[in-house]
DNA sequence: TCGCTGTTGGACTGCATGGTCCATTACTAG
DNA sequence: CTAGTAATGGACCATGCAGTCCAACAGCGA
């Protein structure tokens, strides 16, 4: 697997991309190397010769590349975020990415849920995918405090964890409705939270 | 199946918690019918005189159990959640519930992920279960509201969606960090907002 | 005690799936 | 043109799994 050709190099990634089709709308276990072989045209001994630890390496494969996508996705805005503009531009982004082109679901999400089918390499480059996702919010985040639009006070890592979770939660809860709405009710909910923190206000202490 | 003993019911019980208890950190798919007549010491034909509909049926049969025993675990305070005490106290239930007993995972919320690997009865089940734990936050809210804790004009359905969101995208977090904090911060954030929510200029009008 | 019905045991079947293997074809460099 | 390597085709194997089937056992009412 040393050597690949332009040929082959494609082959490679029909086949990355095919399952990645298939997985994200019917898991890792729904997806056969048979589906995929069909979808892409391509025979066993392909499917092996790109990925010599079969299945798991092929999800691993999956999961790279899905992480590379979602991330681009979402620039430039993600690396910038040092204005209110900046992350409504950002939130159209993420959200054409989600619902255009019939995704209904966050790849990563998805294969992190799947964690139980997936093997260990897969969870830790799952792992390292939300730490570096986080960050890069959570640099926006400090980017606001700096400039004065966000409370200086709270905790840049929290608060991007839990625009990470409005975003997945509401991903999650929009499935069974097939409707946009969840999520972006549960993205409103976020954003009023980071529009509220400004100095006036502090935060309560519950529970 | 129509006559049930008292002993058909508990072994037939014992089967759904099991099953349950393996679907949560294996997955549907990774939940074989020979793990489960291992574990409850049961026989292939024990299964299939409970639960004719075979693996589909039991799934159901868990997916009822599970929302059973979630709902459960919010009383009494889901009912109230008049009082930011009640709300309080339903959190705390919810943290309990999700945390002790070594359960890192929604039940429902793992189920909902799963739903290509489930029928359409369960997928049926799983958007009823949704919409009745969607509306009891919603009922609270609406209490909130009128007992002038919340802004009346807030949209009571959508922001007890984003709590849910919450609550989902936070336990998604918190899997790949073995940690408790991804949740609590996206609950904190949840808290915020609804705190931040009431009118700070207009004081409440109710009898 | 008898007999009916619910309960249990476990062998067996058919099929899907991941993975192996070897032969053949297509490129490409020298 | 030729040799060597990558790319491809597809038969084949072993295994695990859902589901079937029949036989045996247990409890309960008559």
């Amino acid at each position: 697997m040393a050597e690949l050709t332009d040929k082959g190099r494609r082959t490679r990634q029909r086949i990355v991309e095919a399952t990645a089709l298939r997985i994200l709308d019917a898991g890792i276990d729904g997806t056969s190397l048979d589906d995929v072989r069909a979808e892409t045209l391509t025979s066993k001994s392909q499917l092996f010769h790109y990925f010599p630890g079969g299945k798991a390496e092929l999800v691993r494969a999956v999961a790279v590349w899905e992480g590379e996508q979602l991330l681009a996705a979402q620039e430039p805005h993600l690396s910038d975020l040092s204005t209110w503009e900046s992350w409504a531009a950002w939130r159209r982004g993420l959200e054409e990415y989600y619902f255009d082109r019939g995704r209904w679901a966050c790849p990563i999400g998805s294969l992190t849920a799947q964690m139980a089918a997936a093997d260990a390499e897969t969870a830790a480059f799952l792992r390292e995918a939300w730490t570096s996702w986080r960050t890069r919010l959570a640099d926006g985040v400090r980017r606001m405090q700096a400039a004065g639009h966000i409370d200086p006070g709270a905790d840049a890592e929290r608060l991007a964890t839990s625009v990470l979770a409005a975003i997945q939660g509401g991903l999650l809860l929009s499935q069974p409705e097939r409707a946009t709405w969840p999520l972006e009710a549960a993205l409103d909910t976020a954003w009023t939270t980071l529009h509220a923190l400004p100095p006036t206000t502090t935060p309560p202490a519950e529970p």
